[in-house]
DNA sequence: CGCTTGCTTGGAGTGCACTCCAAGGTTCTA
DNA sequence: TAGAACCTTGGAGTGCACTCCAAGCAAGCG
């Protein structure tokens, strides 16, 4: 019975500081499974990715086995951090692109990301909005519900 | 050709404050259209919404057509509000239900909206630890573009 | 009256982001 | 060296939230 390809055991409690777990540099060579394990993401979305272009082509074993690094994790995390924001998928491949073209594009990831942080900085205030509402909600559900304990205890 | 189905026009700027453009109480009485442009929301979503039970079923007119009352919008600003959270339809219309089936589910209520109120907090805490990585990013791309100016004129 | 525009329905289709499968090869542990 | 656990592939399947379609009825206007 196979267990993997499920999220795995991310012992970190909830998103603590990045790179943890990791092998120094030189010596950074992980499976797919242990990137499974580090990242939270499932093998089948490891391998999407790269069949996508949202990953580069991964170096692999003599046998083809994929031998993810640090700085694939790097990339990883930065993925993580997009697909947060609601990113469409297609939008951060395209930005892979551009790092795969080279240093002549960064005039236009520094516009992609520009973009993207207005889009954040909307998202919170909206979700500002939505808590406003809710905390209006709820208070007159705490309301309604100490006037039914007082009604009862009379 | 018809050209409504899409997003009609919103004339607030953008989530200003609601209510606006209804008629008074009384006289509240919105065509399926009138709702669109009010809500943003397409006409197939509105139905569908009815559908899947996230609204209550709509009054019609006497030839079945769909009449739309403030109580309506009122409960659509709140459903667009839950939306923006993230928080699944299905979820949305478990509320509904509870709505629907009167005073004695206020407790479960209150619970759901304070669950929801927790997710709300930890996504926008995400969103700004995403902000952060944003940040980091564009003050470099900013710099080698500077970098980059410089090399130019020299 | 005819025409355009708008509304109705159930059911089928779409796009996204995965998610899984089958069949087979590889690597690790006892 | 056996057996379990893990890895590979292309392609098909899933779940969500819409989104659209066809066929037909209804309302307003010149």
């Amino acid at each position: 019975m196979t267990v993997m390809e499920t999220t795995g055991t991310r012992t970190d409690s909830c998103a603590g500081p990045p790179q943890q777990n990791r092998r120094p540099d030189g010596e950074d060579c992980y499976t797919i499974s242990e990137v499974v394990a580090l990242t939270g993401l499932t093998a089948h979305t490891l391998r999407w990715y790269e069949r996508i272009g949202l990953m580069p082509h991964i170096d692999r074993s003599h046998t083809g086995q994929r031998r993810y690094t640090n700085r694939d994790l790097d990339w990883l995390d930065l993925v993580g951090k997009l697909r947060l924001t609601g990113m469409p998928v297609a939008d951060m491949v395209r930005y892979a692109e551009l790092v795969r073209e080279g240093d002549h594009t960064y005039g236009e990831r520094f516009e992609l990301l520009k973009t993207t942080r207005e889009d954040v900085l909307a998202r919170i205030d909206e979700l500002r909005g939505t808590l406003a509402v809710l905390d209006r909600k709820i208070s007159f559900y705490a309301d309604a519900g100490r006037a039914l304990a007082s009604e009862r205890s009379r």
